[in-house]
RNA sequence: GGAGAGGUGGCAGAGUGGCCGAUUGCACCGGUCUUGAAAACCGGCGUGGGGUCAAACCUACCGUGGGUUCAAAUCCCACCCUCUCCGCCA
């Protein structure tokens, strides 16, 4: 969520940063409401002043003044139950015109759509292959690395079983993004694969929309997740930080479950496309000021070449347009891995994609921090990055460290989990 | 799942209808004293909203949401969470 009062002071650059992202709000709307919310609320502190004094007068009152100070009191309560609830109704619309507003951008964000975003940088090689390099799907079945019949009879299209050495690919992808990150400094967690509603919207979802990507647990207020960004940020909800221990560097281990509704028929052969996965995510809260935000995204991006680089995968950077942020990212680095059996040739595919989100989702979380020279509190920074996320790292696994007789090459790095070189019939 | 206890400011912990936004201790910040430090003493010290050039000031907040009352941290209802014991269980 954006700040009320930024919105308010710099509407011409908000509608700006709207049309830029595609997005259409009213923010004449929320101007207004705020304006309408404040009146209500000075209207409500003063008759709420009034009553106060009444009622503390009657202790001391005379027998004669004690009715009429009750009457007084009556009255005065019942005009503040009218303003109140004049007032709960203008700020619940203001708060849903508010929550559409996206985040602003980062002003070297490419401005457009899917197509518009920046090359930043290529990493890693192509591979060349001396023969015509299969999808992952057809070298799985040839290595029995995944049972996709058993997943459709179990849970249905879009779930899948890896299998042999796939599952132990998977372990050793966890185990090598898991012993990078703490490396790395950041503090390693598996979190819950559930969480609660008000925790998915404090991040961005919205977890009961018609549009949701959301499995949501019937009869209660919990939902699957997504991403373990969203537990992860929503581990320090409600918290105020000290300035001093930022930035806090989070690194989570969960599944991730994603209905993907209306996205059938889109990219959904084999594994890319997927109900459930697994997923080592990074998350950072930082300092409110733009400088450490921006240097932690940065090293969140380093962290993820990094490991693509381990793992002898080529890739581009990049750095995502307006029209593609999502509402509550400032700023959006996809890294997209080469998958040679993808497509007609191959084509990159979205590997990982690193967030700053500003202040955006601690605003809405109450993720706040305090400095010691600052009077009150400031909304931190959050950023979320992928580390590795398992199904699609295991696409280009696959596709690129396949060889001519149809056995897949382990990546160096991954070989002492795996237990092998090769994974052959 | 059953029984009980509890949720109050950074922490600990008082407060059972009006004098309570809240006693006290610790922590923290400033000062006195000291060569310096500690101790002692004095003073300060929550968050949000409104308001103001800035203050003053007003208002809200005692787990969350409702209710009773002229008046609620305090009484009533629902929910959430924590702890202890019992049962069940990987």
């Amino acid at each position: 969520m954006l700040d009320l009062q930024f919105i308010c002071d710099h509407r011409e650059e908000v509608e700006q940063n709207c049309k830029a992202r595609g997005v259409t709000v009213n923010v004449e709307a929320v101007v207004r409401l705020r304006d309408e919310r404040n009146k209500l609320i000075v209207a409500g502190d003063e008759l709420r002043r009034q009553q106060k004094e009444a009622s503390g007068k009657i202790p001391k009152a005379s027998a004669e003044e004690r009715p009429q100070l009750i009457e007084l009191g009556k009255q005065l309560r019942e005009q503040i139950s009218e303003v109140e609830s004049q007032q709960k109704a203008v700020e619940e619309e203001l708060r849903s015109e508010q929550a559409q507003i996206p985040n602003m951008t980062h002003p070297d964000v490419p401005v457009g759509g899917e197509d518009d975003a920046a090359e930043v940088r290529f990493g890693g090689k192509k591979p060349e292959f001396d023969f015509k390099p299969l999808d992952h799907v057809e070298i799985a079945a040839k290595l029995d690395l995944i049972d996709f019949e058993a997943g459709s009879r179990v849970a249905g299209h879009g779930f899948y079983y890896l299998k042999n050495d796939a599952v132990m690919l998977e372990m050793a992808l966890v185990q090598f993004a898991l012993s990078k990150l703490r490396s790395e400094g950041f503090t390693l967690y598996t979190t819950p694969d559930v969480a609660r509603d008000s925790v998915l919207e404090g991040i961005g979802f919205n977890p009961r929309g018609d549009e949701t990507q959301i499995y949501s647990i019937a009869n209660t207020d919990l939902s699957l997740v997504a991403t373990a960004e969203i537990t992860l940020g929503g581990a320090l909800k409600d918290q105020t930080l000290n300035i001093s221990e930022l930035p806090l560097k989070f690194a989570g281990l969960s599944h991730c479950f994603r209905t993907e509704a209306g996205s059938h028929g889109r990219s959904t052969r084999g594994i890319y496309r997927v109900h459930q996965f697994t997923k080592v995510e990074m998350f950072a809260f930082t300092s409110p000021d733009s400088g450490q935000s921006d240097a932690v995204h940065q090293e969140i991006v380093r962290i993820e070449e990094e490991i693509f680089q381990a793992l002898g995968l080529h890739y581009r950077l990049i750095d995502t347009a307006t029209g593609d942020l999502g509402g509550p990212a400032y700023r959006k680095y996809d890294l997209e891995a080469w998958m040679p059996g993808r497509g007609d040739g191959g084509s990159y595919g979205e590997v990982t994609s690193a967030s700053n989100c500003t202040d955006y989702q601690a605003r809405r979380l109450n993720i706040r921090c305090k400095s010691p020279d600052k009077k009150g509190t400031q909304y931190v920074h959050t950023l979320n990055g992928t580390a590795i996320s398992c199904a699609r790292a295991i696409i280009a696994i696959l596709e690129n460290y396949q060889q001519a007789d149809g056995s897949v090459v382990v990546p160096e790095v991954l070989r002492p989990w795996v237990g092998k070189d090769v994974i052959a019939v």
